[in-house]
DNA sequence: CTCCTAAGTCATCGATCGGTGACTTAGACC
DNA sequence: GGTCTAAGTCACCGATCGATGACTTAGGAG
């Protein structure tokens, strides 16, 4: 009566609840019953869903892979974009952080590191290697500017500095377009 | 006969064990049972010595704010020396990540949130601001600064990125000199 | 040697956790 | 309307957690 009996549709209500729940509390501070309990259903769904807790948390945040390659546009446009995904873009799903800055937050575990350190190798310096074409100690570049978005976003959101917390996208640009330029031997368009 | 019974001696090498726990495994990922277990004592004497698992937490992490001050020499030096204080140092005490680092690992709790912003500001940004005196957004500045060092020791430590990974000090002091000269618009010595 | 204080131990509680297997029930199909 | 499959539930297990209070024992003082 209450609801409907959908397989995807729950399926699907799991994964968004405890999407929010891993990113807001982790993945020990989250219990396979506060899931099940956000979405209204027995606890023992989970496990014949998605095989164990570690299943649900794998599922969950494997979306968070996705959206973050940017395949269109010239590689310059790259830092402004990426800096907008990762520091300033709500993440509503994930509690409002970025997937990566909210799966740090579980890096208790040794496979979260793994998964982290592929995620941030895939989906982050790959693409930004391009930009730093040319240079002899290129993929280390590449790795500073990341550690410097990564570092922004953890700074705002996680530890909550006063002066970036409250500081805009607008704000940002014109240090990016110096720090790029100084890591990246280029000029990079911040639009 | 195993040991003699000290009750400082005792309590100091709980703190010490909890430390190294704490700062590997998490919050939530250390059990007082494992503590004591490496102490070689009895549990509760956790509870007797600390109130609670979050006393003895308070506690063991309480002196990661102590060596963060570096007094003495001039402001230009500052950010070679957080540099290797917050990348290359070996806490061998917090499993060789730097306390802050650590700590961020444990971020579930609301605490520890308001704990990491404090030490952050009282410890890195007020000593750091110094040197962007005289840019308008001096503040910011210093927080992007301080958000590279901190990025640069998460990618370096807990997500483990290939190329950050195995650098040396040596192999970054260059892009050091850049970036803080981007950001500070002055000169720093990277020795 | 005795005694007394404090350091350390033991047994145990109640809660919560991830996980399992047998059960119930909704709802599409004939 | 009966039936059968799959969605969802229920009762329960073993382990582990933080925490408590009564207990034991070490070791210096007299």
């Amino acid at each position: 009566m209450a609801h409907k009996r959908d397989r995807e549709a729950t399926r699907a209500k799991l994964l968004e609840c405890s999407r929010l729940r891993f990113a807001r509390d982790g993945y020990d501070g989250t219990s396979v019953r506060d899931v099940a309990g956000d979405v209204g259903v027995d606890p023992a769904l989970v496990f014949r869903y998605f095989g164990s807790k570690s299943g649900l948390f794998t599922e969950a945040m494997a979306g968070s892979s996705e959206p973050v390659i940017l395949p269109d546009g010239p590689v310059e446009e790259l830092p402004a974009k990426l800096m907008r995904q990762l520091v300033f873009e709500d993440w509503a799903e994930y509690a409002g952080e970025h997937p990566l800055i909210a799966m740090l937050r579980s890096a208790g575990h040794e496979d979260m590191k793994d998964r982290l350190r592929q995620q941030v190798c895939e989906g982050y310096l790959d693409v930004l290697s391009d930009l730093a074409e040319g240079n002899e100690d290129k993929n280390l570049r590449t790795e500073l500017f990341a550690a410097w978005l990564l570092g922004i976003g953890i700074l705002r959101t996680a530890v909550g500095t006063p002066t970036l917390a409250k500081a805009t996208e607008d704000d940002l640009r014109p240090h990016l377009a110096t720090v790029a330029e100084a890591l990246f031997g280029r000029e990079v368009p911040v639009d």
